[in-house]
DNA sequence: GGGCGCGATCATCAATCTGTCATAATGCGC
DNA sequence: GCGCATTATGACAGATTGATGATCGCGCCC
């Protein structure tokens, strides 16, 4: 999901520009449809971070597509946002029945908007979602947990933490003392050695799942996380 | 964010009155308050799933505490809504930077404020009918029951919100702190340990149901509700 | 006043984790 | 193949951390 793309389905011509305008000074991508028709060919591709839906369009309806929207698990959750010239509270509810999230009465300012729209971004996409991701291997930080493919592993917390630093660092090497000092912290004396021991012991809560030789020994210097070795 | 209240900032007795029964008859529970300090109090107990801010408040303005939640962690993703005589732009824009959510212009129907609640809710995820539900296990905010599948479930008012707050971030794992601050509220001076024997209750509240499981231990961090445990 | 439900603590036991060491393996240069 | 350097592994004792049962206190209702 692009998080700056903006879906517009709009069929006048100078408001899309106008708006198309706005929204990419504003740092937006911008992808436009003129009908409802082609606004769901264009959702079969990349997903925008949010949609603006004009209500009067011709053909299926603006709430319509919103509705549409709605039941497709796949664009359940994104932000709508509809347009329109009608202020009447009859039509309000019909949006908000129809799951649109935001409404803007025309005529708007470019910036009100624009305000409108980070505020539903803000409430939507941001929330990163915290999972760490190689070859087979996931590591969620949120929820603390670690796995291959669907497949819980149980590590210890000295492992997850470890195990988090290299998956944030594939393929780059660490030696002993970098890693005591960003995975034990800095004024902790500990023997090198006990890394070796809790190497060992994350590659064999790996090792069930043929994931072990992911972490990797570069000799004379430390250990590595290899995607490449995680095939198995 | 537990329950489905709504915590109302409305200093005018009238409106919050005649707001509040508004809301009570849609479903929701309401707290009010009558200034934002009052309101910053309230917020130090559990927190409510939603907040309305009238724009005009005697002392803090409804804008600086919109900007003061936003500010403090354990608010931040509280979705608020902000209740306003003005129809200018700038100060919409204001509020929007304020972090508001929505905006909604005096006069107006109780309908659409209902619908634009409903709206944000929506998009932060809390289900329409207000009923929790994570594998067999259901969780009904507004009844305030407890049940898997046709069974229901005793728990006490602790153990409830405990496990409120994990059915709504289900997967993802919570330190007592956070516990504590989110389920007992902030200002309460309760030791960590207590969590425990509350997890306790709970899971032994589950166990007839072979649910217990649902509710795992993550060494070293604290708990978390794991959807897939929930096979039994 | 005397149950009763609920919630917070505490003490204790059990499970798990940790850092070290000794020893076995392994890799590498010659 | 040899010998040295480096790493892997198994074992262990101590330290943390979580589970559990029991206790105490508080507010409430009869």
């Amino acid at each position: 999901m692009p998080t700056n793309t903006v879906l517009l389905v709009e069929d006048e011509t100078d408001i899309r520009k106008m708006l198309s305008f706005s929204l990419q000074r504003a740092g937006f991508e911008v992808m436009g449809a003129e009908t409802a028709e082609q606004a769901l060919d264009l959702l079969d591709g990349p997903l925008p971070a949010l949609v603006i839906i004009d209500w009067m369009l011709p053909g299926m309806s603006g709430v319509e597509l919103a509705r549409r929207l709605r039941r497709d698990a796949l664009t359940k959750n994104l932000p709508t946002l509809m347009l329109t010239a009608r202020n009447e509270e009859a039509d309000k509810l019909k949006s908000f029945d129809a799951g649109i999230d935001d409404y803007v009465t025309k005529p708007f300012s470019p910036r009100e908007l624009i305000a409108r729209i980070k505020a539903l971004l803000r409430r939507s996409g941001e929330p990163e979602d915290g999972v760490l991701a190689v070859g087979r291997l996931s590591l969620d930080t949120r929820g603390h947990q670690v796995a291959v493919g669907e497949n819980p592993v149980r590590v210890g917390p000295t492992e997850f933490r470890l195990l988090e630093l290299l998956m944030r660092n594939p393929d780059r090497a660490f030696n002993r003392s970098q890693l005591l000092d960003r995975v034990w912290g800095r004024n902790v004396y500990v023997e090198e050695r006990t890394v070796d021991v809790h190497v060992l012991r994350l590659r064999r809560a790996l090792s069930p799942f043929g994931m072990d030789k992911t972490v990797e020994t570069v000799r004379g210097v430390g250990y590595r996380l290899s995607p490449q070795a995680s095939t198995g």
